[in-house]
DNA sequence: TTGAAAGCGCTAACAG
DNA sequence: CTGTTAGCGCTTTCAA
């Protein structure tokens, strides 16, 4: 393993002490263009490249110009999305982003703040993994900024991005029982993540607001993948008191339920709306309705104020609250048998 | 901004020297019971955690921990499934991973290598972009490890992890030719991207095995998103001549195509073969054919190599090719009219 | 304008 | 078993 050159190396190739190579460097003025150009040339010569961790080291108090971003899988297109967003904002100021998934499982979730932190990161977007978000306290409290995107932190003050999730479900809810439909079946993640919860709740309040009684057996919640989903929704419809529409708490449960349908030797007649947009969702048939939430906007925001904390904002955390829309494409307006 | 612990902190709370933490913290053998419990209650209290910044410097020649991933987009599904399982099989050996996206674009790539070599990653997996690597070589002088994936590096001798992208192209072709297509159309990305070149030289293989003359007019190459796509399918489409079948290069492209087909009024009668499978393609009507390649293996593939190597395997550059599969699932095994 | 010295937080290499 | 010393590559500070 070669070594790689110092700026020792550099100051010897030049002729000069090791901190007027420091001073070329990091653009200082005040360092006669003679040896400007020496220097520059014994770095372009050894391939000198500055080392960033003991710079770090010693100008404590500063940036890390690192950022660690916690999601619950990058493969999926929403996660992927909100990272690329955040990656964005995050170069264009300088700064690099670490990436880990947590695969909503708390252990990994702290694993990978732990080794975040040991690095140094200036600061985190966090998509918070049910349950207590307190060891993060322990972070905050030496400085590492927070963002909570998607859903809030358990028992942290911090600047949060989320959507209007309940009101979003709500709507597309009352949607549904506006074409006339009164047995609407529920299909959602595991009720200890926040969104999941909400968007429940959003389907009990529009339940609730057209005094339509909530049939448990129309409810499956705590589906984690595609396949369960499938599963979850052949149950509903082959049931022996069917719903006759279906809502979808996100993305990978809308994608597995279009299975079952497609599965389904009988008509399709049932209707669906899901949570969150994916692609293709227009060019099936039918197209499918969704609350379409923007996960670019998420993350973009999230960056933004996870990099304005950084650079000094003290003001007091703010939570930020993003619409989402109805998007009406056909597999929400069948009408009930 | 709150200053963390140091071990020197811990030294003084607990009444030892900062040798001693730094033994207990690094799990060493051979220090008394009662100080390493004295030790952990001060680091409890102090919620001490070790700088790894400062370790590495100290600890050289070790790895610092970190692989940086640079691809074309991580928001694109095929990215974003080769990127968790790098992550994956890095976290899983103790590495972290900064995630880099270049858009295809030079300029960006070195500077994300750039950035991420003065973070003094242990190694870099790279999906290379059209050009030189040449400045790749300095990195790897100096000794960062280097996997290249998806494509090979323009003059760079490196482990390498690509699909069959030729033949697997040149077998699709062929199955539409066995079906009697004989004007097949091609949409392709940039033609100084490796895969794309790969692939339409597959495709004229193709058309050169069964004697059929290539038309130019039936080909539109330089397609970078799927809103030209959709464009260039509908200008073949509507041709006075037009294709019967089309072959589109990736996933980007085929969806895109996807909505020329379903706005154009007449009939569907063209054939459809894409490479890379998405979500959905099975769903679809008709459902999509398409060379399926396993971004995930590809990805795992390229993390084990360069961990490999970062572990001190000096084996001479491989390259491992990996087998793509012809799905047929409709959209291909239309005849021709 | 330049350089020498000190030290960031940690670990390697000794000494006790 | 434990502590002391030195030094990683860099920047801060201060003197020349």
């Amino acid at each position: 393993m070669p070594k790689r050159p110092t700026m020792k190396d550099v100051a010897r190739a030049a002729g000069v002490s090791h901190m007027t190579v420091s001073r070329v460097v990091n653009g200082d003025t005040g360092v006669l263009p003679d040896k400007v150009s020496r220097v520059e040339r014994a770095i372009r010569k050894l391939g000198y490249q500055r080392n960033d961790m003991a710079r770090q080291l010693r100008r404590q108090g500063q940036t890390t110009g690192t950022i660690g971003l916690v999601v619950d899988d990058v493969a999926n297109t929403f996660w992927s999305a909100l990272a690329r967003a955040v990656e964005d904002v995050a170069m264009r100021r300088g700064f690099l982003v670490l990436v880990g998934s947590t695969n909503d499982d708390r252990r990994r979730e702290q694993e990978v703040v732990a080794a975040f932190c040991a690095r140094r990161v200036d600061g985190l977007v966090v998509v918070p993994v049910a349950g207590s978000q307190r060891f993060l306290r322990t972070q905050m409290a030496m400085g590492t900024r927070v963002v909570c995107v998607d859903r809030p932190g358990d028992g942290l003050e911090v600047d949060t991005v989320v959507v209007d999730n309940r009101p979003g479900t709500r709507d597309a809810i009352a949607h549904l029982i506006g074409q006339g439909h009164e047995r609407i079946g529920f299909l959602g993640d595991r009720d200890d993540i926040w969104t999941a919860e909400e968007r429940y709740t959003g389907y009990l309040d529009a339940l609730g607001d057209a005094r339509i009684e909530p049939t448990p057996s129309h409810v499956r919640r705590g589906v984690r993948t595609a396949a369960q989903a499938t599963e979850a929704a052949r149950e509903l419809m082959t049931a022996r008191h069917p719903p006759t529409a279906i809502f979808t708490g996100n993305n990978m449960i809308t994608i597995g339920a279009i299975a079952a349908f497609s599965q389904d030797d009988r008509p399709r007649a049932t209707a669906l709306v899901g949570f969150d947009d994916f692609p293709l969702a227009d060019r099936l048939a039918p197209p499918v309705t969704v609350v379409q939430q923007d996960p670019a906007a998420l993350g973009a925001t999230a960056a933004q104020m996870l990099l304005a904390r950084i650079e000094g904002d003290t003001a007091p955390p703010r939570t930020v609250v993003l619409k989402t829309r109805l998007l009406t494409r056909g597999s929400g307006e069948i009408p009930p048998p």
